[in-house]
RNA sequence: GGCGACGUAGCCAAGUGGUAAGGCAGAGGUCUGCAAAACCUCCAUCGCCGGUUCAAAUCCGGCCGUCGCCUCCA
């Protein structure tokens, strides 16, 4: 089956052919690291983890690159209001970001290239364009010349002229047109400057992710990514610069995600309407944000609310319940049978649903069906063979998904602390159960319950979990 | 003003021509000492109006509404 993409630069679904076959190019565009990522960014992050994920699934060896902004006004600003330097700031977030992936359990890059480890390539690929014609200098600065570029506005469906009335772009007389950007910008006192045939000064915000893309992926990269807030102008700008230097398709598939909205409202830093990934974590598992942004379509805006998270939680806990270990002795048999079946469709239709530009929700769907199937096999008492396979299919597809499975962990030191003393109190009211003191064994059962710790009692014994009210 | 997306049950959401996946919540039931969990059953005609078609949530037109980009932004 063939794994089809939108594309945003036809604005069709298409059949994914690399460049290579088996081989997959992807960049991504990573955050300025300024100030602490919200789950705005962590979605991008997720939803291209998985995108990775699945095209390794389906057999390809991917080479997946995503930058940090690490030289940008606001840094600069912000540094200079805390009296800080801009790249020890810079370096501050972007160590702080790296946890924040691996505690979203994304996949470590092979490359996180930053701009101020890049200048020689910005620099030569700004050579390169002055030389063709594609750009001039001003002042100290140099600019990117679109009308030289025919195709300019390809990506976003913009034109030349149109783009000019009712922007609230500040025109600056001085630029040959008013859409023209900045591949260099002349020093200024009091900012990080490089040395650069221009003369002192930094990169431009586009020109940097077409360099580190040129050094690391090469002239053509088989999937370019990032939120759908950087089709203009960013990638637009990526396009004009990196097709005019290297005369050849800069990406062929054009990959954005959808905004997280918050409210209604897209949340970013400017509108102030942000969580950040830590205050997220602080009550909630990775799990439950990826499977609230699966639920969803990537290229949709997906809705954040406590309500969608708690929903998302209570459907992890489903998800969860399938992994509960055998109960029965059934090796074989119409159950073990159906439950074999069952497994084999689960992975069907994930695939086919993931097929289909990374339906992932429709992936999800499969696996709740899959659950279902698990559940009902083990109350029938199926074991063996059949069973592990199916609960090992079930942790393999969530896994594309980025999904652990995995109970919520309850590392606090006063909980691990605590478990002797519920451990205790658990065998006292077993104790009383067999005694049939009902009234004493459900007091302990619903005071432990005011405390944050559900009892459960199975055929196999009690067992016990912290799950929040 | 320009470009674009979306509007499906109480909530989230898939489906883009043949009479509506999945999850959460809710109702009833099985199980249980009682619960919980699990399992079973029930719960929508798809923003509004008009058109095309044997047939539309799905195509076309209009209207209403929400959102994004056009400025830094995942």
């Amino acid at each position: 089956m063939a794994l089809r993409i939108y594309n945003t630069l036809t604005r069709q679904t298409e059949e994914f052919v690399p460049l290579e076959p088996g081989k997959v190019s992807m960049y991504v565009c990573g955050p300025t690291v300024y100030a602490d990522a919200h789950i705005g960014h962590a979605m991008a992050a997720i939803i291209f983890d998985t995108v990775r994920r699945y095209l390794t699934y389906k057999g390809y060896t991917v080479k997946f690159v995503t930058n940090f902004t690490d030289v940008d006004d606001k840094i600069i600003r912000r540094a200079n209001e805390q009296g800080r330097d801009p790249l020890e700031l810079a370096n501050h977030y972007a160590e702080k970001y790296f946890r924040h992936l691996s505690d979203l359990n994304v996949l470590p890059a092979h490359v996180y290239p930053r701009v101020s480890q890049e200048m020689s390539w910005i620099t030569q690929m700004i050579s390169g364009l002055e030389k063709e014609g594609f750009a001039y200098r001003l002042d100290g600065d140099v600019y990117f010349r679109v009308t030289k570029d025919e195709d300019y506005g390809k990506l976003s469906g913009r034109k030349l002229d149109e783009a000019l009335s009712g922007t609230r772009i500040e025109e600056d007389a001085r630029k040959e047109h008013p859409g023209d950007f900045a591949l260099w910008k002349g020093a200024k006192p009091g900012e990080p400057a490089w040395d650069s045939p221009f003369g002192p000064g930094r990169p431009g915000w586009h020109i940097e992710c077409s360099a580190m893309c040129l050094h690391h992926l090469g002239e053509m990269v088989d999937i370019h990514g990032g939120g759908n807030d950087l089709i203009f102008p960013h990638h637009e700008n990526e396009i004009a610069q990196s097709e005019s230097y290297t005369g050849k398709t800069f990406a062929r598939y054009w990959m954005h995600n959808g905004m997280l909205q918050l409210a209604g409202e897209k949340m970013s830093k400017s509108l102030g309407n942000l969580i950040t990934i830590d205050d997220f974590l602080k009550e909630h598992s990775a799990d439950a944000l990826r499977l609230l942004i699966f639920t969803g379509h990537y290229r949709k805006p997906v809705t954040y609310s406590p309500e969608t998270v708690e929903s998302a939680e209570r459907s992890l806990a489903r998800l969860r319940s399938a992994l509960r270990p055998a109960q029965g002795e059934l090796s074989t048999g119409e159950q073990a049978e159906a439950l074999r079946l069952a497994t084999e469709e689960a992975r069907v239709a994930f695939t086919t649903a993931m097929d289909d530009d990374f339906n992932t929700a429709g992936g999800i769907a499969a696996l709740f069906e899959l659950v279902r199937a698990i559940n009902t096999a083990r109350t029938a008492g199926v074991a063996g063979p059949f069973y592990a396979a199916a609960q090992q299919t079930l942790r393999e597809l969530a896994g594309i998904l980025g999904l652990t499975l995995t109970e919520p962990a309850s590392d606090a030191a006063s909980e691990v602390a605590a478990r002797p003393f519920i451990e205790l109190l658990v065998s006292v009211r077993r104790d009383l159960r067999q005694a049939k003191q009902w009234a004493l064994a459900d007091k302990v059962r619903d005071s432990l319950r005011a405390l944050n710790i559900v009892l459960e009692d199975t055929p196999d014994g009690t067992i016990w979990r912290y799950e929040a009210e």
